[in-house]
DNA sequence: GGGGAGATGTGAATAATATCACATACTTAG
DNA sequence: CTAAGTATGTGATATTATTCACATCTCCCC
């Protein structure tokens, strides 16, 4: 499927088309332009067809692309017709939260696995129907369920420990919720998700205009 | 305090700069090289030294930076040397967890108002003392309480009309947790915090390598 | 079945970003 | 005071990413 250096940025796009093509979808429209979907997601037209043009030819000229298939298309390229397993680590209040949030599901993510330092929530019931174990059992449980994400949504402190068991139990993709640059080896892909990044960079532009 | 165009991705990786030398401090650590932060960061050291020189020169040749300074001269970049007021709009699980999460005042961001659509919420008052509003008393609340950046964490059907409330009320930089593209105009800033979409990413190397 | 309208796919041009490499400046030791 | 050792700041270079512009293909209508 890949054929040769993607640059990171294609792929975040391309599932940003994917969710605006989705949404289009839902509301029964079979067939966009680039220009059409280019506005929507509020790129450049021409880089939506060098980003698909990576991986094939998957329009009609004259036409455009047909939403059903370009979805199915993209899911391909990103690897999403399957079902990934995740673990959640930390059950404080953003990973509770997480853990309850719809879009996981909706897009084909599925938790396998919690875990929590905390011995009192060890054994309680999340509300989708799984137990929580205590991480020191972490690397047998997430074999046994074939983890194969794991999200970290511990305090900072925590996060390096968890990752390095993360990594010890084979795990090859971490999404991190702690505000803190965890190191792994190259064999892992980390991705961050830090929204008091985002907001420094929303009071830069306030500050500074845009 | 702004000299030239400067690239998002400069900003953004001040922030992490920042954050990173914040460890560092209490740590006890007060002068770090361009190359021990940039290992740490995981970025090159080159990087780090044009990402700063943008705004002036901050370091001591032969020596490194002192790290309480410059961790203050960073803040002054981005504006954050004073408060932020921020409001919530959407009070379920996400909202919910992020209002009680310890960040954002760690980092001089202070939650003003917040809002919710339903009325059995209304009323009610939060861990750190607001009460919840409704969201038709959005542009009066958020006038009076002088909120600068707006976080949606909404369901995505009732993003797009928050947004449009929130931009009617003044407010010209939003964090929009609800995972849709939400248009506003020019003059008001959008951060997406899209967690699915890093997933995609995650999936995607492991599915075909790094 | 031929011609016009419209939209893709893509090589070339441009722009943006990151890295290298070294001159410059500061510190310390002798 | 001088020389050696370091680490910054920055012009030059390399790399990467985006946009343009147009040839190519498809559809539709006459």
């Amino acid at each position: 499927m890949k054929f040769a250096k993607i640059p990171m940025a294609t792929i975040v796009r391309l599932s940003i088309y994917m969710r605006t093509l989705q949404e289009l979808l839902e509301e029964d429209v079979e067939v966009i332009s680039s220009e059409r979907l280019a506005k929507q997601c509020g790129v450049n037209p021409a880089q939506i067809r060098k980003d698909l043009a990576y991986f094939g030819e998957f329009g009609v000229r004259g036409v455009g692309y047909r939403i059903n298939d370009l979805v199915n298309q993209i899911k391909d390229i990103l690897g999403l017709n399957r079902p990934w397993n995740l673990a959640m680590v930390g059950l404080g209040n953003l990973g509770s939260a997480l853990i309850r949030h719809g879009n996981f599901i909706k897009h084909g993510y599925v938790f396998t696995a919690a875990f929590d330092a905390d011995v009192q929530k060890v054994g309680k019931r999340l509300p989708n129907g799984l137990i929580i174990n205590h991480v020191n059992e972490l690397e047998d449980v997430v074999k046994e369920r074939e983890v194969h994400v794991g999200i970290i949504a511990t305090p900072a402190n925590d996060a390096q420990s968890v990752a390095n068991q993360l990594v010890l139990a084979g795990i090859n993709g971490i999404l991190n919720f702690a505000p803190i640059q965890i190191q792994v080896p190259d064999c892992c892909h980390v991705e961050n998700v830090d929204f008091t990044i985002k907001l420094d960079s929303i009071a830069y532009h306030l500050s500074f205009g845009s």
